[in-house]
DNA sequence: CAGGCTATTTACCACTTGGTAGAGAAGCGG
DNA sequence: CCGCTTCTCTACCAAGTGGTAAATAGCCTG
């Protein structure tokens, strides 16, 4: 049932992550999206039902994406530890190939926001996961032993940090090169490895 | 020139930090934020000439208050290193104190926010003085060399980051205690030091 | 060709937005 | 008491908001 990519759904689907991830939830009009595609704001509504269900299905598709995104890195069933490795570098590669991905994220992830509690109740079950394999490492002293969901907290707030950064680069022209990126994202793995090290 | 406490340009200040900081800057209504005070939103008009001209005195005030906090913290002349400590240690205290001013930052914080620049321009000077002595502390060696900009950066994200952890934590109500945020605040120390400790 | 289905349109609506104009009111020095 | 300043108010406005109702067009099937 997936949307064609040249649909009108689907143009619609792509402009309003665009402009909820730069412009915010509120700071998006229904009005300047229908022009920006060249269509009316009716018809909009006619695909979405309402402008919160808009956002709904914005936050379905992207969370969607990061999950698979996620779990293909996952799969790899790979030597301990390379686990985080292979996660985090999946998410920079989300955050390299459409930002405003993760701007929405940023978006959504306020607390008291529209949509937040239906991106938690996407990523939940991703998370549930990881907290049983990370407390099995514990118990097996291969990790560190902390509160795996403050872990958890701490990984994402932390990633969604580093993304916006990138952001931030580009607008700034820190530098065209990745360098920077590349260099963060090292830094960024030295402290996953230093914070999960079972030795103290 | 400092308003009185009472007054109602300073009420009008403190509820305009409060919703911003929540709602943000396109969620937040005069109107609403007049209703809340008891007043007319011509009132609030009066004081700040415009909606934007409120946001810029909250970006001020709160800017004031972030650096004064953070230039005592550095005063206080400390056995190398510690500066560090005294830093985090500063931000976690104002993050306490009032979360509000820490979901303002975040939302300001967003590029091409309005206010963004403002606020960059209070903070300006601060991290210029960071850098010199950041460079120096590399030159002699007592610091891992890295580019000063980019870890500040890093630096600020994650801060920013781990403070609106701490309002989630606080939604969620995983617990009343203090725990998880000194707990919190005592990895992000063990993770500036790694990531500024000379060794490589 | 009729009839239904999907998609997009035009026309409106009630309401809220930030902002302007001007009137009172309260205090204060002369 | 006057005039001046400071503050708050009522009254109003143009523009924009999300959303409803209904008309129109295209398309496929019977």
């Amino acid at each position: 049932m997936t949307e064609a990519p040249g649909s009108t759904k689907d143009r619609v689907l792509d402009a309003a992550l665009a402009s909820f991830g730069t412009a915010g939830y509120d700071g998006t009009s229904l009005d300047a999206l229908a022009v920006g595609l060249g269509i009316r704001k009716q018809t909009i509504l006619y695909h979405f039902v309402s402008k919160r269900g808009l956002l709904n299905s914005v936050v379905d598709r992207c969370a969607g994406e990061m999950v698979s995104a996620l779990e293909e890195a996952l799969v790899e069933d790979q030597p301990d530890g390379d686990r985080v490795e292979a996660m985090v570098r999946a998410v920079f590669r989300v955050a390299l190939d459409q930002p405003v991905l993760l701007g929405l994220l940023r978006e959504v992830s306020r607390p008291n926001s529209p949509g937040a509690q239906r991106l938690r109740g996407h990523l939940e079950p991703l998370l549930a996961r990881a907290r049983v394999w990370m407390e099995a490492e514990m118990a097996a002293g291969r990790m560190r032993r902390t509160d795996a969901q403050l872990l958890q907290l701490s990984a994402y707030s932390t990633e969604v940090g580093v993304a916006t950064e990138i952001e931030v680069l580009r607008a700034a022209r820190v530098g065209p090169t990745l360098r920077p990126v590349v260099q963060r994202r090292r830094e960024l793995l030295r402290f996953l490895r230093a914070s999960v090290d079972p030795a103290t």
